[in-house]
DNA sequence: CTGTCCCGCCATGGC
DNA sequence: GCCATGGCGGGACAG
């Protein structure tokens, strides 16, 4: 009902710039390989079905396993793990990130949490922005973050949002941290998803990923030139959230090289971060429940 | 003007 | 040498 965006009156040849987003490029790769029998990723056939340049689907391939969401098998051959695997890979992450990195406290505070700009980002990150950009468009485009701003400030900032994206109808995500608190207990990628704790509001994506991908302004793929003509069809119409834009991330300078490295980074400061609160309220949990 | 970030050159490392 | 991989920044685009 109030999306700017969205506008082509009377020139649909145009070319436009965001269609050729990490963002876009990332979410339609979702919708081409998150299917039922995916398993086997070939990164020349995502190439030309995705009509991009190799080089792109390096980018956007490398965030995904990253996540978990794709693991190398082969030269020029992926896995599909799917979005359930998040999880276990952000653990994964945060246990790295303890060990290795100690020193990351810098802009971390209490209300805080989930929220940092893209500039703290690159600095936690001791990364460039121009990175971030990159991957934070990707992350984006999974819902696993998201482009927001500081109430006041308005100054632009990112959410970690994690395996919860699928709120439709979810305006202000409740930043009650204390109610929360609990509640992304069972919902946080951190945690390891129980078994049964969805039909109420979100999680348990294994379900909803599907539904997840339909968003974006556009309708199907954004594809420009030809259509692929299998993914743009009448599979998941369901749309919820109209928004497209990017978010943060990590990057590199000083290091030599970033790749996964500085997703590592940015996560593992990510979930350092929340980990503090996590921690905190799992032990009292516990403490609680029983001794 | 600044912020965003696409495009692709070319370094790198493995055969 | 070829090829897969992916740093890295110029400079185009949006606001």
């Amino acid at each position: 009902m109030s999306s700017p965006q969205e506008s082509e009156p009377p020139n649909p040849n145009h070319y436009n710039r965001k269609d050729k987003s990490l963002g876009v490029l990332c979410t339609n790769f979702l919708k081409l390989y998150d299917r039922d029998d995916v398993d086997s990723i070939g990164l020349d056939d995502a190439a030309n079905r995705l009509d991009v340049e190799r080089r792109r689907i390096y980018d956007i391939v490398n965030i995904l396993e990253s996540v978990g969401v794709l693991s190398k098998k082969a030269k020029n051959q992926y896995s599909w793990k799917g979005f359930g695997a998040i999880p276990r890979a952000l653990d994964k992450l945060k246990e790295e990130a303890l060990r290795e990195n100690s020193s990351t406290s810098s802009c971390y505070h209490s209300e805080t949490v989930h929220l940092i700009s893209l500039d703290d980002a690159a600095k936690a990150l001791l990364a460039k922005s121009r990175r971030l950009y990159d991957i934070a468009n990707v992350l984006s485009s999974m819902d696993l973050i998201e482009k927001t701003q500081h109430p006041e400030s308005k100054k632009p900032a990112f959410r970690w949002l994690g395996l919860k994206g699928s709120s439709k109808n979810g305006p202000a995500t409740a930043l009650d941290l204390k109610e929360s608190k609990k509640r992304v207990f069972g919902t946080d990628v951190t945690n390891t998803l129980p078994k049964k704790y969805k039909a109420d509001s979100s999680l348990d994506w294994n379900s909803n990923q599907k539904e997840q991908h339909g968003k974006h302004s556009s309708k199907g793929i954004v594809f420009g030139p030809f259509t692929p003509a299998k993914v743009a069809e009448g599979g998941d119409s369901e749309d919820k959230n109209v928004r497209r834009e990017d978010l943060e991330d990590v990057a590199s300078s000083y290091r030599p090289q970033y790749r996964n490295q500085a997703l590592i980074d940015l996560f593992g400061h990510y979930v350092a971060a929340w980990k503090s609160w996590y921690v905190e309220a799992a032990e009292m949990k516990q403490i609680q429940e029983v001794s």
